[in-house]
DNA sequence: TTACACTCTATAGTTACTATAGAGTCAAGT
DNA sequence: ACTTGACTCTATAGTAACTATAGAGTGTAA
């Protein structure tokens, strides 16, 4: 198949592809004489994977690792683990990040109700330095 | 003062600062005879609303905005309280995103105990869909 | 043959910085 | 006067994972 129909049966973008192909990611498929990519049915199965890593936010060098791994049979998987279990805790940080900003975000919201000049906002006053010390 | 007093007491990189400058968030302030930017205290309070606003997660973009109206009095306040209340629910959303995420990725983690050999591991077979749509 | 869909490469843009390289400024010490 | 050292200047490239475009070529059907 032309990369137009991988593209459409992985739903990875064209573009999408042949930047995965520059970056290692794939291998570079045969051609036909006009110079067109032509892909078989493994090809797609990496892309599958590919999304499927990605799904997980996993990192395009972390999934290339993971490949690599893949060709080294009797390796122990134990590499495959520890970079799920890093990954967790990298989640599980910005969760808790992101979790402070809303708090942040709903105590400022509270500081203005609605349509007050804007000299008189208590969000800009809160978000100023200068004002704010001034109180 | 200089631009390294600057940096030092807002909490800014120099090279932040120029970027700043650079993309219009403060103002080309004055300049020495030898080139040098030179600062008053009105900037380090606009680095500071800058960094508050930053610390919100706020693009420049939208402080961008916040900054110009600012210098519109007598505007009512709507369009802060909008902005606000958008970046709350995008927040949210993240938020709602990296959970599924967690819940996923500990799916995962739980198929594969530890140091099997690589072909049994049972994170890569639960990732790969050749080898999935065989079981 | 000409219209059309498709593909090719190469390049720039996205966000908010960070990190150089190479040159100039300026004050203090000798 | 000279040198050292800390500081600053501009311009440019890099980061991650794409997306979007320009301009050219390919392939097929009417
Ligand atoms: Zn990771
Ligand atoms: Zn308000
Ligand atoms: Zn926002
Ligand atoms: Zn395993």
């Amino acid at each position: 198949m032309k990369i137009g129909e991988l593209a459409k049966r992985s739903g990875c973008s064209i573009q999408t592809i042949r930047y995965y192909e520059k970056e290692g990611l794939i291998s570079a498929p045969a051609r036909t004489d006009g110079n067109f990519r032509v892909y078989d049915t493994p090809a797609l199965e990496k892309l599958a994977f590919i999304k499927n890593c990605r799904a997980l936010d996993l990192t395009l060098d972390e999934i290339k690792q993971l490949m690599a791994l893949q060709h080294l049979p009797g390796t122990p998987c134990e590499k495959v683990n520890d970079m799920i279990d890093a990954h967790l805790k990298i989640v599980e940080s910005r969760i808790t990040d992101l979790q402070k900003l809303h708090a942040d975000l709903k105590v400022l919201r509270q500081k203005c109700g609605h349509a007050r000049p804007i000299e008189q906002c208590g969000i800009l006053d809160e978000l100023s330095p200068k004002s704010h010390s001034r109180n």
